[in-house]
DNA sequence: TAAAATCCTACCGTAATGGTAGGAATTAGG
DNA sequence: CCTAATTCCTACCATTACGGTAGGATTTTA
């Protein structure tokens, strides 16, 4: 399960990079669009302030706003960073790795191989997608829900993104 | 993180599919064999008995036994009997669906889109590959070691399995 | 009948989750 | 300079899930 602090930080940055050109826009207003409780958003982002992705400002016309590009951030960073590694075993971390301690032979482990697959087919998701992919997924299934096509998540140009060296 | 129990048992499992031939083996072999705690190591054979998966025997020379055959053990449903569905969100949870509350429209729901394919992916993983595939997939990573060749994890042979209708 | 095994029920300490409470610091507008 | 709006910061807290353990009842073989 995703938890809830990762939930409510991407529906904030959605909102956050929708609202982009308003300056920045108060705690209370994010968690009134998007019900989510106050005082536990405020400190969701905070976090995403200390980590350098929003901007805050104090006082009346206060508020957060994005400090980068939402086409420089990537989902699976905002999760990392408010919820710890994504890794389904220890020993696939890379930034928090240690040993399963019951595990006899590492590169032999049935788990190990089974997981490891797991992990990266999520990894080339989230890290693959970037906010401002995300909002335009948003806008597709919003404009095509009444034909019902879903389309696919990653619409980004370019070439098919030079090796990202995926963390956790 | 997937939790020590779907660990154990998946252990317990590909132990087992080694050892089809020798007859029911006790708990304590498998316990000792793979360093998992013995009484745990019980709780968990025995539900896997009574999802059907595995036969028991008591008395001496009692013991576990796989009750099928490798090649129909999908691992997806080994772990969901244990853990639980696996859907990183409950509104993208087949077997145990419920809306996420806070979410104002479900079908524009970013998180709900982004994490979608990462449940997708997941479970293409862990119900495409069978406990057969998976003891292969040891096997080969035994071998190849040494020449550092690291394999897929679908050996499965046929067409790309028939319009599988995965639920969690 | 003794020993080896499964089976079953109950319990339990620890940590993570999902918040809440209360106030201090900053800033804009009048 | 005062007030109100906002971020910022520190504590705290209830509930649940996790990862087991304990103890014994039941079955079965030799």
């Amino acid at each position: 399960m995703l938890p809830m602090k990762s939930r409510y930080a991407l529906k904030a940055l959605v909102f956050l990079a929708r609202h982009q050109a308003d300056g920045p826009i108060p705690v209370a207003g994010i968690a009134a669009a998007e019900a989510i409780p106050v005082k536990f958003l405020e400190a969701i982002l905070l976090e995403l302030r200390n980590s350098g992705i929003l901007t805050s400002r104090r006082g009346p016309t206060g508020g957060y706003q994005l400090r980068v590009a939402p086409q420089t951030v990537h989902l699976g960073d905002v999760i990392r960073n408010l919820s710890g590694p994504m890794a389904p075993l220890p020993c696939l971390s890379k930034s928090a790795y240690h040993r399963c301690g019951e595990c006899v032979d590492e590169t032999t482990c049935a788990v190990r191989l089974l997981m490891a697959d797991v992990h990266a087919a999520t990894l080339r998701i989230v890290d693959g997608t970037t906010l401002a992919a995300l909002v335009a997924r948003v806008d597709a299934a919003a404009s095509g829900e009444a034909e019902g096509q879903s389309q696919r998540c990653r619409p980004q140009e370019g070439p098919p993104s030079a090796k990202l060296d995926f963390i956790d």
